[in-house]
RNA sequence: GGCCCGUUCGUCUAUCGGCUAGGACGCCAGGUUUUCAUCCUGGUAAGAGGGGUUCGAUUCCCCUACGGGCUACCA
């Protein structure tokens, strides 16, 4: 599919996931932030996919990733499937630029061939740590390794010409202050003696991280850069390849890490399984399956409007919002800077608040996808009865459990409600709720003349209530009594009290 | 280990040096619902510790502690 697009160079952001798996939360909130950042102004939210490292990437990634942006409806402006000036967008489609400006690079000084083998760097690494010591590929040490610094010009191009592995490192400075802007932490310095030569290109001829991005960022004129606080120890190498390049940098903003719900690490998918609770938006169907929120009830916008505020907060008024509002308020600089513990019961505040503001047709599409048995049931029906409970449900899954009654007759009594039932009185009161059934015409008068009948011999309301209750639904909570006979019928309420009958007197 | 970032109620957060430290989730109590839930009202609960700077520090600086991140020919 090709899309016609306006571009926008005013403001460009992007999200550049790496296609290794099903996107975690996480990702996903640094694609909302971007998007609403982006959006707030009319800027392009674009998506680039970094399969830089093949023997990483898994089947099925990078469509997991789009149906999941479309999912939330945070959907890209550009990506993979627009033809723009700007693309490709998967960095594997690109590799012509990295060869192109690599070579500038080297040319220019900035960086340089090394021919160690992984194996003789691995071996160093492990002397220095014996010797209590960190290896660091760097001034130091860098004219006594095997590189095109230390090397004459004729070993390296003879080398070169026979083909030999070798990677091109970027040349650290020595001693020079790097002084980094963050849009949300501030100012920093560093020194860049501390940062190692890092490789820009590997030896299978694909680039790092490190240079891709900052080749692609420039190329495709991204004006803001807004990714994990991951990346916050390589800004100032990112600083020093824009300055080598001679390019003007785009603005760095770096996101708060979403945390385990007791802060201890990064959030994972082991603490999600230990809570209960998924840290995918969308089901995974890879080698493992693995379930989302999505799976688990939970509305993309609830979803996108709880993990807009980890991290951030409006300003004033409401918390709940849609994502057109959130995108009205976001403010990039007022993003906190202290990581999120993740809570899932807030989640499920902010689900339940948008499930009361989305239509119970949206709903029973959704309630539908979910459940087998939801499935096979009258559509309009349904509807009528998940308007009647969707005020006490937190999730869309829930939905099923507050209204199968409306639709079954109770598969079991709960034990606790039969006992808070007075037995005196419980046949009579039963027959009566029969002969009503018989003789009334409609339904919507039942429960009144029930509470009639019972003022007339001496049962009180709490009781009849109660007992009716129970024998509707097989327990004492639920909608009001009218409502469900209503719902049910006088048929169906004769029924199920005949079969209780049956079984408890 | 080295480097970087962070630290306000249990949790998410507000506070641009003047604070009786505000809101939200949770929790507790009361009200509504002759049930339960929703909803409404109220309550509980916080500046990691120590030094500075200042008339005054949660806010600025330093140290310590704790937490997190990075330290790959992964991203």
């Amino acid at each position: 599919m090709i899309k016609i697009i306006f571009i926008n160079i005013l403001r460009r952001v992007r999200f550049a996931p790496s296609p290794t798996g099903p996107l975690h939360i996480g990702g996903l909130r640094t694609a909302l932030f971007n998007y609403l950042f982006a959006k707030k102004t009319e800027g392009s939210f674009i998506l680039r996919i970094e399969d830089t490292d093949k023997k990483r990437e898994v089947a099925g990634a990078e469509k997991y990733i789009v149906d999941a942006l479309n999912w939330c409806g945070i959907v890209p402006d550009e990506g993979p499937e627009t033809k723009s000036p700007f693309g490709p967008y998967r960095q594997s489609e690109r590799s012509h630029l990295y060869n192109k400006e690599i070579k500038k690079l080297v040319a220019a000084g900035h960086a340089y061939y090394a021919f160690d083998s992984e194996e003789e760097l691995a071996s160093y690494r492990n002397e220095c740590e014996k010797k209590g010591e960190t290896f660091i590929y760097n001034y130091s040490n860098r004219l006594s390794l095997k590189n095109s610094l230390s090397l004459s010009s004729g070993e390296v191009a003879d080398l070169l010409e026979e083909g030999e592995k070798h990677v091109v490192r970027f040349l650290a400075p020595k001693d020079k202050t790097v002084k980094t802007i963050d849009l949300i932490r501030g100012e920093s310095n560093i020194n860049s003696s501390l940062l190692d030569d890092k490789i820009l290109m590997k030896a299978d001829g694909t680039p790092t991280y490190h240079f891709a991005n900052v080749v692609d960022d420039h190329l495709m004129k991204i004006t803001h850069v807004i990714r994990g606080e991951e990346w916050l120890p390589s800004l100032a190498l990112h600083f020093l390849l824009y300055e080598a390049f001679g390019w003007k940098k785009p603005s760095f903003a770096h996101l708060p890490l979403i945390l385990n719900p007791n802060g201890k690490g990064k959030l994972s998918k082991r603490s999600g399984e230990k809570g209960g609770f998924p840290v995918f938006p969308i089901k995974w169907e890879g080698e493992v399956k693995l379930e989302g929120f999505k799976e688990h009830g939970v509305l993309p916008s609830g979803l996108v409007n709880y993990l807009a505020t980890l991290g951030w907060s409006p300003k004033e008024g409401s918390e709940v919002l849609s994502l057109e509002e959130l995108t009205e308020m976001f403010q990039l600089k007022s993003v906190v800077s202290a990581g999120a513990n993740f809570d899932f019961e807030k989640l499920n505040w902010y689900n339940h608040k948008h499930i009361q503001d989305v239509s119970n047709e949206y709903l029973v599409d959704e309630l539908q996808n979910l459940n087998i048995s939801a499935q096979k049931t009258n559509k309009e029906r349904l509807t009528e009865a998940v308007g009647m409970v969707k005020e006490r449900a937190n999730t869309v899954l829930e939905l099923w459990g507050l209204l199968e009654y409306l639709f079954f007759e109770p598969r079991k009594y709960d034990d606790k409600s039969l006992k808070k039932i007075k037995k005196d009185g419980l046949d009579k009161i039963c027959s009566e709720i029969i002969s009503l059934c018989h003789s009334l015409e409609k339904p919507d008068s039942l429960i009144e003349n029930l509470k009639l009948w019972g003022d007339e011999n001496g049962i009180g309301a709490g009781q009849i209530m109660m007992t009716t209750r129970a024998v509707l639904v097989g327990g004492l909570s639920g909608i009001d009594l009218q409502k469900i006979v209503s719902f049910i019928g006088l048929a169906s309420v004769s029924q199920r009290t005949k079969v209780f009958v049956e079984k408890h007197i």
